[in-house]
DNA sequence: TTGTGTGAATTCCTTCACAGCG
DNA sequence: CGCTGTGAAGGAATTCACACAA
């Protein structure tokens, strides 16, 4: 299904789609149509049936898409028919906020464990998850086979971090640290979310 | 300088040259080159110069760019050459993170107020700011001129504070939640920070 | 010689417009 | 009819390649 070279650009709005088709879900609605999506996204119709055609065809002419048919097409391609284990690594406010954070289950992850150096907090709890010592981070990831991780450390150490997690089987890394993080290995995606980045950009825009 | 219409697309691209620009700097670095600064940001040299080109010649053939030069060029283009003071609304975890975060003074940014609705947050301390009562948050921003905030509240709440935000003259909004925020006034920049779009996103190459 | 700035070429992305199916 | 799926057209963004200035 995506054998073929899928445009970055294409994948990237499949959780936009997949988020829109969910909030009509639970407003029990069934059908939809690419008109409707769009004025819900501020995307055209046209892009929305180009890029799901990418995949194969999943509307009815005439009727437009079945929601949970559709939710379920995407999630397929986004791997998001299994749940994600997840890592978090720093255990500071925003690591804390995340792993607090009662989002991520129903879309796809689940918060697994919660990494920190200061021996303060290691053994703490934070809801339901225990601090672990950083120091076994590689052995607990391996062990537990965990393929995404969050990090949220002090941006000194997230370089260090990033190579430990990738050396521990990391696959995707989420970057909240203002460094730009790499990785020998070409097949672990890093992203990044430097919210200074995007206020940066928006106040081009003012005055 | 910024007369013409630029593409959203390069404008984007210019906090990363920014930062990268600035962490040489640091590194007491004072001449560079879109080559260089290409390899540190995986990005293509020609793409560099069309960008900057679009704001006018800042290099100078045969050497490169005086980095002290563009650095002041790029903070002029994106309006950083003031600060602008941010308000954050919800003092919950990823609220008070980003109230404690001290990288935003140095880029641009200086956080001057925190509300929250809790009344047994009301009027404590988070570093050096106090958390003030949401229904006071109109008022304080008009009084303090202030036209960026970033929104981390329960997701239930974001587009009532939106809308309040917007009323009280916010131009630039960040928002943490999972929720597509809209404003009846189309001078007001809006950007979504969802980890799990991004998290995602970057599954669909796992696997 | 080096590295910018930029038209031209190319590649990529979006939108159009309509055949065709329900 | 209504709305999808899709070739073709159009538009944007990126990359090429080179004249030119330091």
């Amino acid at each position: 299904m995506n054998e073929k070279n899928i445009p970055a650009i294409v994948i990237s709005r499949l959780p936009k789609y997949l988020i829109t088709l969910e909030k009509l879900h639970n407003q029990e609605i069934e059908k939809t149509s690419s008109n409707e999506l769009g004025a819900l996204l501020d995307i055209t119709p046209a892009q929305i049936r180009k890029d799901l055609s990418f995949f194969g065809g999943f509307g009815k002419k005439g009727s437009g898409y079945s929601i949970p048919n559709l939710i379920h097409v995407i999630r397929d391609i986004l791997n998001l028919d299994i749940v994600w284990d997840v890592a978090i690594v720093g255990a500071g406010k925003i690591g804390q906020g995340l792993a607090l954070y009662e989002g991520f289950l129903n879309r796809g992850f689940s918060i697994k464990v919660l990494f920190d150096n200061d021996p303060n907090k290691i053994g703490q709890r934070v809801g339901v998850h225990q601090i672990y010592d950083i120091r076994n981070l590689q052995v607990i990831i391996q062990d537990l086979n965990i393929k995404v991780a969050l990090v949220a450390v002090p941006q000194a150490h997230a370089q260090k971090v990033a190579d430990q997690l990738v050396q521990a089987g990391i696959k995707a890394i989420l970057n909240y640290t203002p460094v730009y993080l790499t990785s020998p290995n070409s097949d672990v995606v890093i992203l990044q979310i430097d919210p200074i980045l995007q206020l940066q950009n928006m106040t081009y825009y003012l005055k």
